[in-house]
DNA sequence: CTCCAGGAAATAA
DNA sequence: TTATTTCATGGA
């Protein structure tokens, strides 16, 4: 089925480190796993996107994944409008950028093993544990197969060196503990979903291997809390260069997080 | 060879 | 409290 949205660029998504298992499989054209779930996708033009789903899968389950019920043209209109020089530019040319939602476990975990790494070698770690230690499936449509993201139970049983052999490095613990606090109920992510800002970065840091970035990450990409605004080195460079630490995420209150997305997109494009 | 990658935890000051 | 050091791994 066809998609009409003039803010619904795949190469911008597939490549904004938001998500880690999205990748480009031909010119327009593009797949995604998430929750278990195989989807292809083609960019026909600046407006139009075509997915391999029937209309039925899309309105229960990837119309809300892409977030395409928000409306992003008018935040990008808005900075575009705006003073701020710097975000001008982010906003076009990260136009079409969209904040997924994806499932909170495997937000939390791919985060975890992001960090001191970059983000092919994030992409190659995630795509090995979910060869180990997710579920083989066979897209019926396209016949690809693909595997799901392991379950909280199958990376807390882990064997530390398997962890070792799919790249994580000294990060094998903090998956497999995590994994562990979720299956004993030490942490109840679908829970979170009541709490406040503040309360779910709380809940979150409690977690090893979760500092406060990646529990903005977890926040912002796991559990829709657009309000969350992830700082990593790049974001760091932008605060300290060019806005000389007086940066206000205030100012964009409601929507910080998605202002944080462009900055990260058009920061690494700078170089 | 060195340096860095969507950082966090342990340790020092 | 804040500042420094260490932690695997792969690629430039």
């Amino acid at each position: 089925m066809i998609i009409e949205n003039s803010n619904f660029i795949l190469e911008h998504i597939a490549s904004s480190g938001q998500c880690f298992r999205m990748n480009k499989t031909g010119d327009t054209q593009y797949s995604v796993i998430a929750k278990g779930r195989y989807l292809s996708l083609n960019q026909l033009n600046e407006n139009e996107v075509k997915l391999s789903c029937t209309e039925e899968e899309f309105q229960e389950f990837w119309s809300e994944y892409f977030d395409l019920s928000y409306d992003y043209e008018s935040i990008v209109k808005n900075l575009l409008a705006g003073e701020d020089e710097f975000l001008k530019k982010a906003a076009a040319y990260g136009y079409g950028l969209r904040i997924l939602k994806q499932d909170i476990f495997e937000a939390l975990i791919t985060f975890i093993i992001s960090q001191r790494k970059s983000i092919p070698a994030i992409k190659g770690c995630v795509e090995q544990i979910c060869q180990r230690f997710g579920e083989k499936r066979v897209d019926m449509v396209s016949g690809t197969v693909y595997y799901t993201f392991p379950t909280p139970v199958k990376l807390a049983e882990a064997a530390k060196e398997e962890l070792r052999e799919a790249g994580l490095g000294y990060r094998d613990e903090y998956v497999r503990k995590t994994a562990l606090a979720v299956v004993k109920g030490e942490i109840a992510l679908q829970n979170l979903k009541a709490l406040s800002y503040e309360e779910v970065l709380g809940e979150f840091m409690k977690l090893p291997g979760v500092g406060i970035k990646v529990a903005n990450c977890a926040a912002l990409y796991g559990l829709h809390r657009i309000d969350a605004f992830p700082i990593d080195v790049w974001i760091e460079r932008i605060l300290k260069e060019v806005y000389e630490n007086k940066f206000d995420v205030n100012t964009y209150k409601g929507y910080a997080g998605i202002v944080q997305q462009y900055m990260f997109y058009y920061i690494r494009s700078l170089s």
